[in-house]
Parts: C-alpha cells; sequence; structure tokens
RNA sequence: GGGCGAGUGGCGAAGAGGCUAACGCUGCGGUCUGCAAAACCGCCAUUCACCGGUUCGAGUCCGGUCUCGCCCUCCA
C-alpha cells in the first residue's frame, strides 16, 4: 500500500488511482527562457524517481510534462536578444532536454506546449466565460473567483485572508482583486494569436489545465511541482479545471520542497541560483542525482560544493559494490544451486528489499531507501569478502542475485548506479595500462620506490589505485590528460635510456607505438604524436 | 499582518507514542596490504531548540516560548 502526503488535505493518504494499476501524473515543467538550474532540477529528480517506483510496483504510468513556451520572460529576453520569442523557447526546450537526459530523468510520454496547443486554450477560457466564471475586459478576459467557492483550498486560505495581507496592486478593472488572467491582449509588437477576444496570448495557469486535461482526461491522478508552485498557479489550475468540467481536478496534489543556499530559498529574483550545466561540469551527473535524491523530496536542500563532494563519496561507495561483483561475476552465469551460506546472504537481502520499499511506499521516502542500499552495499562486500578467493558455483549464482536486487532498486528506481562507460578514454586506458603494467613489474621485484612513484603519479592525475587479490585495479572519475599520461611515460623512458636500461625504454617505446602513439629521438628531445584520431573517439 | 513548515551527533539526514535514536560523510582504533587504497569489524547523541502538560511510557501527542525558512508578487 502506498501513502502519499496530499497537499490538498495536508496528509499522508492512500494511493487510490482512478483506474487500477494506471496512473495519470502531470508535473509543472519549466518556462524556457534560460537554462534551468539546480532549483528547477530537483523536481525533474524527484517526480522521475516517484514514477519509476509506479512502475516498478506494477503502474502503468502516464506521464505528462509541459512546457511554458509563451510567457512575458520569454518575450522580454527575447526582445533583449533582438531573436523571435518562438525561437528563444526552443532553444530552450532543446536544452531542457540536454540536462535532463544527463541526469538520466527518463521521458514522458507527453511534452506539451502552450505555442500548439492555443485552439483548446481558446476552447477552455470560452467554456469558462459561458458558465460565468470568466469575463473579458477590452481583450483581456479574467476568472471570477468569487464565482468558484472552493477558491483556496490548496493554499489553505480563504478570499479575505489573502486581501488582508495583500500586496496586489489593484487592477480597476477588474471585478475582486484576486480575479486572475486567462487571457491577455498583445501589446504592439509583442507576439499574439487571434481569439474571439482579439490579438492576445493565454494567461499563466490556463495551460496546464487544459494540456493536462487534454491528455489525461478530467481527473488526473498525480499533480506535482515545486512548493512555489501551490499558490497562485496550482490554485487558479484547480478553479479552472473544476469550474470547466465540474469534477474533481487532480486527486493528490505533491509538491517538492526548494532547494537553499545558506538557508535561503535558491531563486532567480535573489540571484543565489546555480545553473545545472555549470555543475555538471564540475560534477558527475549521477553524483548530482544522488545528492537530490538522498533528502526527503519536501525536506528544504541547502546547497553548497561540500555537500556535493559527500555526496560522490557516497555514491562511489554504492558504485564500488557493484564493480566489485561485476568484477567477479563472468558474462554468462551458469545456472546452478544455492548453498545454505549463498540463501542466508540473499535472505538478508531480501529483507533489506522489503524494507527499501516499505520506505518508498510511505511517501516515497528515498531517504531511507538510501539507507537500506548501503545496507545492502555492506551485506554484499562482507559476503565478497568471506570468499576472497574466488567465487565457487553456488556463490556465483548467489552474488548474481544479489546483483539483479541491487541494481533493481539502485538503478532502475533510484538511478543512481549506472557506471559510466569511458567513452573517449580508449586510449588513456592503454597508456595507465602500460603503468599499471610498470608497476606491477617493479612490485614484484620488491622495487617499491618504483611502484610508488607510479602510484603517486597516477593519484596526482586523479587516478585512483588500489592492488586487490586479483590485480591492480585503476578507477577515475575524470578522465586524466592523455598528454600528461604519455609525457610521464617518456620521461621514465628517457631515464631508464639514461640509467641504460635499454630493455624498459624500449618495451616503454614499443608499448607506446602498439598503442598508436609514434615516439621520435630529435636532437632537441622526444616527440610523440597520435597515429590517428580514431584512436581518440 | 495572515497562512504553512522546520529545529535530531562534528556535518548531512531518517525516525512521528514502547526492542540498543537508521544510513552517509568526517575522525579514531583494529583486520587485510610491502606501504597504501578499497573492503570489513569496532568506537564517536543517557539524548532529539527550550519550558510545561497528557501518558505506565514522548524526538514522536497537546499548550506555550525562542530561532529559522517558505507562501501571500515572477519563481521548481
Amino acid at each position: 500500500m502506498i501513502k502519499v502526503y496530499n497537499t490538498l488535505t495536508r496528509k499522508k493518504e492512500e494511493l487510490n488511482t482512478l483506474e487500477p494499476h494506471k496512473v495519470k501524473m502531470y508535473v509543472c515543467g519549466p518556462t524556457t527562457y534560460n537554462y534551468i538550474h539546480l532549483g528547477n532540477a530537483r523536481p525533474l529528480v524527484v517526480f522521475d524517481i516517484i514514477r519509476r517506483y509506479l512502475q516498478y510496483r506494477g503502474y502503468e504510468v502516464t506521464y505528462v510534462q509541459n512546457f511554458t513556451d509563451v510567457d512575458d520572460k520569454i518575450i522580454n529576453r527575447a526582445l533583449e536578444k533582438g531573436i523571435p520569442a518562438s525561437e528563444l523557447a526552443c532553444k530552450y526546450v532543446e536544452e531542457y532536454f540536454r540536462d535532463a537526459d544527463a541526469l538520466g530523468v527518463k521521458r514522458a510520454e507527453f511534452y506539451p506546449r502552450v505555442s500548439e496547443h492555443m485552439p483548446d486554450i481558446i476552447q477552455v477560457i470560452q467554456g469558462l466565460i459561458d458558465k460565468g466564471y470568466a469575463y473579458q475586459v477590452e481583450g483581456d478576459v479574467y476568472y471570477r473567483v468569487n464565482a468558484f467557492n472552493g477558491y483556496g483550498k490548496l493554499s489553505g486560505r480563504s478570499l479575505e485572508e489573502m486581501l488582508a495581507g495583500a500586496r496586489v496592486e489593484v487592477d480597476e478593472r477588474k471585478e475582486h482583486p484576486m480575479d486572475f488572467a486567462l487571457w491577455k491582449k498583445a501589446k504592439p509588437g509583442e507576439p499574439y494569436w487571434d481569439s474571439p477576444w482579439g490579438p492576445g496570448r493565454p494567461g499563466w495557469h490556463i495551460e496546464c489545465s487544459v494540456m493536462s486535461m487534454k491528455y489525461l482526461g478530467d481527473t488526473l491522478d498525480i499533480h506535482g511541482g515545486g512548493a512555489d508552485l501551490i499558490f497562485p498557479h496550482h490554485e487558479n489550475e484547480i478553479a479552472q479545471s473544476e469550474a470547466y468540467t465540474g469534477k474533481p481536478f487532480a486527486r493528490y496534489w505533491l509538491h517538492n520542497g526548494f532547494i537553499t543556499v545558506n538557508r535561503e530559498k535558491m531563486s532567480k529574483s535573489l540571484g543565489n541560483f546555480f545553473i545545472l550545466r555549470d555543475i555538471l561540469d564540475k560534477y558527475p551527473a549521477d553524483t548530482v542525482r544522488f545528492y537530490l535524491a538522498a533528502t526527503h523530496y519536501r525536506s528544504p536542500l541547502d546547497f553548497d560544493n561540500t555537500k556535493l563532494e559527500e555526496a560522490g563519496r557516497a555514491l562511489g561507495r554504492l558504485k564500488n559494490t557493484l564493480r566489485r561483483m561485476d568484477e567477479l561475476l563472468p558474462e554468462q552465469v551458469e545456472p546452478g544451486v544455492l548453498d545454505e551460506a549463498g540463501q542466508a546472504f540473499l535472505d538478508v537481502l531480501d529483507r533489506l528489499r522489503q524494507e527499501f520499499t516499505a520506505a518508498m511506499d510511505d511517501d516515497f521516502n528515498t531517504a531511507r531507501a538510501m539507507g537500506c542500499l548501503f545496507d545492502m552495499a555492506r551485506e554484499i562486500n562482507s559476503y565478497l569478502d568471506s570468499r576472497a578467493g574466488g567465487l565457487n558455483p553456488p556463490a556465483r549464482v548467489a552474488i548474481n542475485r544479489a546483483r539483479q536486487v541491487f541494481t533493481d532498486l539502485g538503478e532502475r528506481i533510484m538511478g543512481i548506479l549506472k557506471l559510466r562507460t569511458e567513452t573517449g578514454a580508449g586510449l588513456v586506458d592503454e597508456m595507465l595500462g602500460i603503468l599499471v603494467e610498470l608497476r606491477g613489474t617493479a612490485r614484484q621485484n620488491r622495487d617499491y620506490t618504483t611502484a610508488d612513484r607510479i602510484r603517486d603519479f597516477l593519484v596526482a592525475s586523479g587516478v585512483n589505485v588500489e592492488d586487490t587479490s586479483r590485480g591492480t585495479r585503476v578507477t577515475y572519475e575524470q578522465v586524466p590528460e592523455v598528454a600528461r599520461v604519455i609525457d610521464f611515460l617518456l620521461g621514465w623512458r628517457e631515464e631508464a635510456r639514461q640509467a641504460r636500461d635499454f630493455t624498459t625504454a624500449d618495451a616503454i617505446r614499443d608499448k607506446l607505438v602498439a598503442a598508436g602513439v609514434t615516439v621520435k629521438d630529435t636532437r632537441e628531445g622526444v616527440r610523440w604524436s597520435i597515429d590517428s584520431a580514431g584512436k581518440l573517439s
């Protein structure tokens, strides 16, 4: 039984979907006038995990996320840049996808855009006018909040309360100060669409009402977004949709908490925001995803770089466990039977799997669920340590199943365990391989000075070195510079030559050549070049 | 002013009436290792902002105080 915290009722409620085993989900997407910032990225990851989890629990999820690509901010920005608003909006939709893809956010079923739904929007506005929920004034159309008696139910305040501390400038033409625009008359030079009320564009809230109902029906199961959308955006969506259809709009309203910086909300107006693209330049995307998922979605999340460093180390622990299993597991695990120890091991994992599920069932408690993954990692590592000599067939069967469970939860649901496939690192890996070989020889000869010099270089280059029972493993978060590694190798060769150790010197050169690096000893010193660009790709 | 929410170890973060206050990071000790790294084992909150109350029993419920954040205006 899945429970979700519903902003509408301020309680955790059992998730009962409209149709059994189906979830209709709508999440408010960005207004596309800039790159998204980290605060925008939180709901992407949060609702992506919620969606993945619901699927894991057997729901068929229809996920819709809109793009608000018609908006004052877009128009203003486009004006500044001297390009059409539509072009600007389009560009940032594309940029959005680059960011979302990097974070491992699965594609939605539908990505409706305002610009492509004008007839639908106009039809709903007309319907609201016909029913007496809206009125037009000089080419503008306003929603009549007094006509909808549930107004304020989501944000938990009455119209009177809103007026009490209101900071709204009163537009004399409006019947009620809280009435909001459904259609805005175009000013000269602004993009516009024709309508029964004259040329103009939709107000901010109407598009979500229209597009969600178009793709998901009059009533949706889950409507999500950031907590700052509760009022006025979602409140107004409810007013529009329910007035239009006479039916409940969304059964469950889920809202994620903010990202803060120095405990202040990260926001565009405060200027304390971090563009996601910049963060992704410095930190791996899975680290960022882990950071966003390691705290419960409704809690505030304070940001600074040290939090990402910590997230990277924590996630590294989980990934290390996966890597250890992969190193010991052959491509194909032959079917076999478990032994007693293996069964006991799997029983423990299964208990943890159940704890994980219970945590996620309880309003998607990813923080607690992550705790279960760390418990699992420890169990798996322990089991692996106890079989350091190598895996016998029953142990292989056990580890194979353990891997399945671990990745099911960690990758399929959380989306944080995909080990980056090092692309473009082919040559670097070959160079590192040569160094590992050289160091291995030195260690065999108990020449630890040499061995440590190589390791020191590797570590200084950002490469981790671990000597395991099965050999030396080198890993890195960021691909080290090829040139740096080659220079080091050639420096090493030069030393060997000076010491008249031509065996070593020639071996290094031969290996470089074999890897596609040409080495020339010129009068000015050593020159090298990479044979074919193909090697780098 | 009105509405909402939060205050848990050095840090981050779960727990929402009752087994030893998860988990991660950091630090310390140990095992393993040529030394490391990784991994494993152990240690690090008699106490959950403060004061009262309810209860056999309260981080967990109630009342009050303090501090902080958010919304009421574009914002995920």
